[in-house]
DNA sequence: CCGAATATGTGGTCACTGTCAACATATTTG
DNA sequence: CAAATATGTTGACAGTGACCACATATTCGG
């Protein structure tokens, strides 16, 4: 090395513990995720961007996988906001449901890469399937589901499928999920997809399974 | 190197060109997807299994990420041959429709990897969001979707919803899409997943689309 | 209040990767 | 049969993830 031993910085603002490190190299994965949109930024470029060398984060993740899975963890987080204030703002379950629908796939069509990753990590990582963190952060997610579905069979507002509660938030998890991939791999529609794209196609797709569910006015009978 | 130039091989057996280098290296890659379950392997390693040197995939595909894509191609295309296979035995529409989605799932879990790749290629690549070959593949297997819920809408069997046979198509694809990635992420049931919790699930969650596409015989009146 | 244990950061290193370039050998084609 | 092309080979390079030993803060028991 040139110079050896600036350790100790000019200024007493930069510490040589960097203060909350870890959150700041999740962040910085996080931008790196949105701008690349993909997680083949090295390590090395997430602990640049945090300021620290390239060893840094290894204080904090065991490994790559490790980063991405507490990244993808937070994003979990997120959508469960956002599918918790869908929920809150309806007034009937089908409403609620129907809202959470429309919320669920705009959150991932506006976060293409960061919902992949979400969904992705697992297997990219270790045998053991959803790591911890992502699994109950999914799980949190789901509940929400589960909740509202749940009162509307209380309710008598959803008819019970076979199969039960499961099967319904089963169903519309996978629903939901699945078309919200199918737009961002933009297998679902042609040309780039906008956010009014995504409310455009989640509404009819949440009827339909509305209409499973046997919800009292059916659009067949409401034209 | 030890050895200079046993360029010429002793056995007239095995010969310079390779024969059919672009399938063998897809097979290896295939293999390796299924053995590690993931598509981390290196393009060397590849090479390896097919007994070239580490470059001359480079003769066949432009990148890594290129040869990725044929095997997502390869993928769908075998995706698309069980479907049409499953919709053949069926005697009406609606069974043709459950089985489609059984088959689905059931092709998922059973080649987790393999799938998640097929629909993961596109992220990982390039900008053109679907790669010509796999879009196209992709396609095709939708089809087979859409042929069956167009042929249901017109005898009848099928109730058109809103936004007519697209919406139908879409989230047909949506639910088993959904579902078969929710299986394999481990979100939808503890353990290991088998075929025969892929069949089980399959078809409640398949009758619930058939329950939105008011089919005559509806469980509920069915027991 | 101080010294030891611990947490956190640093630089060095290694085997390996994807890809490029230059070269060698088959195959095809005029 | 020569020239053009297709296919494969070796060599190189920068960049990567992950390990190590070491340096510096921080914390905590005495």
């Amino acid at each position: 090395m040139t110079q050896n031993l600036p350790t100790k910085p000019a200024s007493g603002d930069a510490r040589y513990h960097h203060g909350d490190l870890r959150h700041a190299l999740i962040a910085a994965a996080l931008s790196l995720l949105t701008e690349e949109q993909n997680w083949n930024f090295s390590l090395r470029e997430v602990a640049r961007r945090a300021g620290v060398s390239h060893n840094a984060p290894y204080n904090h993740f065991r490994s790559k996988q490790d980063l991405l899975a507490a990244a993808a963890a937070a994003g979990f987080d997120g959508l469960r906001a956002q599918m918790q204030q869908a929920a809150s703002q309806a007034d009937t379950s089908a409403a609620a449901l129907r809202a959470i629908g429309v919320a669920y796939v705009c959150f991932g069509t506006a976060n293409p890469a960061h919902y992949r990753l979400m969904f992705g990590t697992v297997l990219t990582s270790t045998e053991i399937c959803p790591p911890p963190v992502v699994g109950e952060a999914a799980a949190a997610a789901k509940d929400v589901l589960r909740d509202v579905l749940r009162q509307g069979m209380d309710e008598g507002e959803f008819a019970a499928p076979p199969g039960g509660l499961d099967t319904a938030v089963l169903s519309a998890w996978s629903l939901v999920h699945g078309l919200t991939t199918l737009l961002i791999d933009g297998l679902a529609a042609e040309g780039t997809i906008t956010s009014a794209l995504a409310e455009r196609t989640a509404g009819p797709v949440s009827q339909l399974l509305l209409d499973g569910l046997g919800v009292k006015n059916r659009w067949i009978k409401s034209r």
